[in-house]
DNA sequence: CTTGACTCTCCTCCTGCTGGAGGCTGTATA
DNA sequence: TATACAGCCTCCAGCAGGAGGAGAGTCAAG
């Protein structure tokens, strides 16, 4: 029977350790002394510490570690837990690796621009929004305006109050010159009727959004997608769906170019 | 100027999170009322929740985030932190896939006995050790018997008292029926003269020892060894020095198979 | 008997939040 | 104008796996 100290020189297991795995009941001194609280160690005990360092090394926490060393462990569950290990490491790996190419990509991307980079790119998850939306083709996005006139109109009419920011959809798949298919939305809560032009529906979930925000006028806006869409392609994504426009904080008198504008830019991607 | 619940809908960042960068001084709401207490945020302040993030997501922490967000970052910081950074993820990324490694490892031991392996290998480093140590080539490993006799022989007459767990050093290549070269060690403390054939001197630190502690006689020691070599085969290492083998429990009456012995085997190795 | 090395318990701290209690505040409806 | 009720506030506790330290008691050698 040695003392903790000893214990921990002969396993090379911190005195703390080993105070924190005796109240985890994971590793209790085979003797305290009642008075003075002292524990008590037996040599063998060490072969049961290094079966602990041992599962820890694998990367279980000590909980798992606990139920791991109990009897009656069957091979089975052993077997099972470190298949369920190899799973988790093999994730990790993957997001790490993820994570590096993001930290190169943002690397080439300074030495590109010499300078710290103004946007970034950020995947976020959106939940189902009920909208009310007017889609329509017109000659350039800065002349949306018709179409959220009409919206407006029909809600204005209606008195319903929208609830967070209004967007636009994007639906054409490639850079046109000249008529865009764009869909303005309104998001709202209850029910309303449909109308001519006006549809009411819910738009589904979508798990991955690549988003960006930009900030000032529409006529620089191009830059904003450059830089997304250029992230996108060099951390390994791909478009699924329509472009979103948040518009954060609206032009002031409709004023194409305001400064003070914030707009989100959101783009459906997956691997 | 928007309350935090809004803002929290419109960054879909928790509202706990922001009350958390708060306190960090990492996002500021752009105002505070003084009689309520409410966070009020500017639309403009999305971009910053987002590059905190983005930098989030590279495995930035939230302090490194709140350096770099300082005004007078310069280019050269952000790049030399990002290249930190790299270094860092990529050591992540060995350490996960060298532990899959341990893992699949040890799965196959499960298949290959069909039971829960008896054994358990652990890496540790050894500090430096002063010794007093007697050499000599013995016909088999249970005849280091007279090696110890000298060696204890003269440490008697000088009464000293040993540190810690003797040890025997292994000193041949390969494995042989006879004539094993062989050193008997005893841990001191202070000075010491050396004699005709007692050594005194400091066995130099070991960053990595492959350990193992077997339980009972030594006439079943072999099975361990055979466990420990194998490790170190499917681990990745190889072996660079001499083994150790610490005698935890000593046998009582030079009992060669005492079952209550307890001795633990140390390999050097690197990768 | 003293000294110094060990050991004990109990407390706080680390990261990046999450959850809850208890108490104000703001807005919409009756 | 009264009253819900949602939203906001601060403060406290907890996660994992210990590390560090305070203050007090113990052990063995000289």
């Amino acid at each position: 029977m040695i003392r903790i100290g000893d214990f921990s020189k002969l396993s090379r297991v911190p005195v703390k350790t080993l105070r924190y795995y005796d109240e985890l009941n994971l590793l209790k001194p085979s003797h305290v002394d009642d008075f003075t609280g002292y524990r008590y160690y037996a040599y063998e005990q060490v072969s049961r510490l290094n079966r602990i360092l041992a599962l820890k090394d694998l990367g279980f926490s000590l909980e798992e570690i606990r139920d791991l060393l109990k009897d009656g462990v069957t091979l089975e569950k052993m077997k099972g837990m470190l298949i369920l290990r190899q799973g988790d490491i093999r994730q990790k790996v993957a997001e790490e690796s993820e994570r590096l190419r993001r930290v190169e990509a943002r690397l080439r991307l300074i030495e590109q621009e010499d300078a710290v980079p103004g946007y970034d790119v950020v995947i976020k998850s959106a939940e189902p929004i009920k909208v009310a939306s007017v889609r329509g083709v017109v000659p350039r996005p800065a002349d949306q305006g018709m179409l959220w006139g009409e919206l407006e109109a029909y809600l204005g009419q209606k008195n319903v109050r929208a609830v967070g920011a209004c967007f636009s959809l994007y639906h054409d798949d490639e850079y046109k010159e000249r008529d865009w298919d764009i869909e303005v939305c309104e998001p709202l809560e209850g029910e309303l009727p449909a109308a001519q032009r006006v549809k009411i529906y819910t738009l589904p979930a979508i798990p991955r959004l690549a988003c960006l925000v930009h900030h000032g006028g529409f006529s620089s806006i191009g830059h904003a997608y450059e830089t997304l869409m250029k992230w996108i392609g060099e951390n390994g994504y791909h478009i699924i769906g329509p472009a979103r426009e948040f518009y954060l904080k609206e032009a002031k008198n409709g004023d194409q170019d305001d400064p003070n504008t914030v707009t989100e830019i959101q783009l459906p991607v997956e691997k």
